[in-house]
DNA sequence: GCCATTTCGATACTCCCGTTGCGTAAGTCC
DNA sequence: GGACTTACGCAACGGGAGTATCGAAATGGC
């Protein structure tokens, strides 16, 4: 459906690729604040117009160069499910804490969620940006989401407990953190919070109501 | 110590009050993509670098509207320690929702987090808004999470339930809808979040190990 | 071959951020 | 009163985002 012979004339070959090459260099090099469409046309040899084809803003740039470097999380299904809870998030927090590294020289105590939250602010200002990245998370949390259910139809969860908002516990712990609070993530947070997650809160006696 | 004589001119008399009240109107009116510093010196009646001399950046001078206008949110500590928790992330969910809607008229289905992306964009920013933020959360979760210790300490909760790891989760899953997923958060979520968090996943005859 | 269509590079433009320089105003210190 | 210090308004500037316009180039349709 891409390959349909369109009228005018083609586009240039790989000038989408080395685009996004030269985004990327530029974002690494520079970090998001002087990241520049101007460099970022000029290192790929190319018509800043030509960029602005393809992409209508730098955000949509931005996103198309994260999306692409976005590494896939492994999900392992090992049957224990606290287990392969840990695992997963401890792939995640290693994932953004690569990210919001990126293109910026973090000082040890430094607490800024970098290219994450850049990334969302622009989610939040484009709306197809948003849903491209939403669309994005439903897949990749497809995984998860279908380990705790079969977890619960196994019988290691209860009946009533809700994969969703299980879900959105755990991950929502840890963007919290990192977006919001900035405390830090240590080795054992993921598995704090798997624990904490399985177990409840609620005193035992005091359960059925 | 603000009031102690210093030398030269002093700062224009009521000047910050007049350019937080143009920034607001401002950011309301046009949105936080088309909010100008231009324009919030001409309705303050001030020059440009007037303001500039007080807030160093465009994302200092927003959040410290933001901040101004941010209400408290109560806590009730009525003994019952899930009616309490509801009550405070309902509060945490409608403050956030107004705040997204700032300087934007949303479609009925825009998911978009609006102005608290970009809030969350500028602290990662500039390290003092990051600070001052970062201080403002620590303030304001000092209480529920104070509800949470006294909840354990009258055996409510059990023992070893941890009250950072436990409001993370909570609070976590209501900014992970709003600034990743862009799900729904529909009237119960906060009472789903609570009731998930409190009874646990497991079954009980697991637990222990 | 010729035309319509589309992309290309190049240039110029508008808008806004944030900075700088300058002359002036309004205080303190002695 | 005079020196000093700081804030003020004003104007100009450099830099980047995104838009508009142009002639040239590359394709399909006929």
């Amino acid at each position: 459906m891409t390959t349909e012979a369109r009228r005018g004339r083609p586009r240039a070959e790989g000038a989408d690729a080395r685009i996004l090459d030269a985004a990327y260099e530029v974002l690494v090099d520079r970090g998001y604040d002087r990241y520049s469409i101007d460099e970022v046309a000029q290192r790929a040899g190319v018509a800043k117009t030509t960029v602005y084809r393809r992409w209508p803003t730098r955000d949509h740039l931005i996103v198309a160069v994260v999306a692409k470097i976005q590494d896939e999380v492994p999900v392992t299904d090992t049957g224990d499910i606290r287990h392969d809870l840990v695992t997963y998030l401890e792939a995640i927090v290693a994932g953004l804490d690569r990210m919001r590294r990126v293109g910026r020289a973090m000082e040890p105590g430094d607490r800024s969620a970098g290219l994450v939250a850049e990334i969302v602010a622009a989610a939040a200002r484009h709306t197809d940006v948003g849903g491209a990245l939403r669309g994005l998370f439903a897949r990749r949390n497809a995984l998860p989401l279908a380990l705790l259910a079969s977890a619960r139809a196994r019988g290691d969860l209860k009946p009533d407990a809700q994969p969703g908002v299980i879900f959105d516990e755990l991950a929502g712990a840890i963007y919290y953190r990192l977006l919001i609070t900035g405390e830090p993530i240590d080795g054992d947070y993921a598995s704090r919070l798997v624990d904490q997650v399985l177990a409840g809160a609620r005193t035992p006696h005091e359960e059925g109501t």
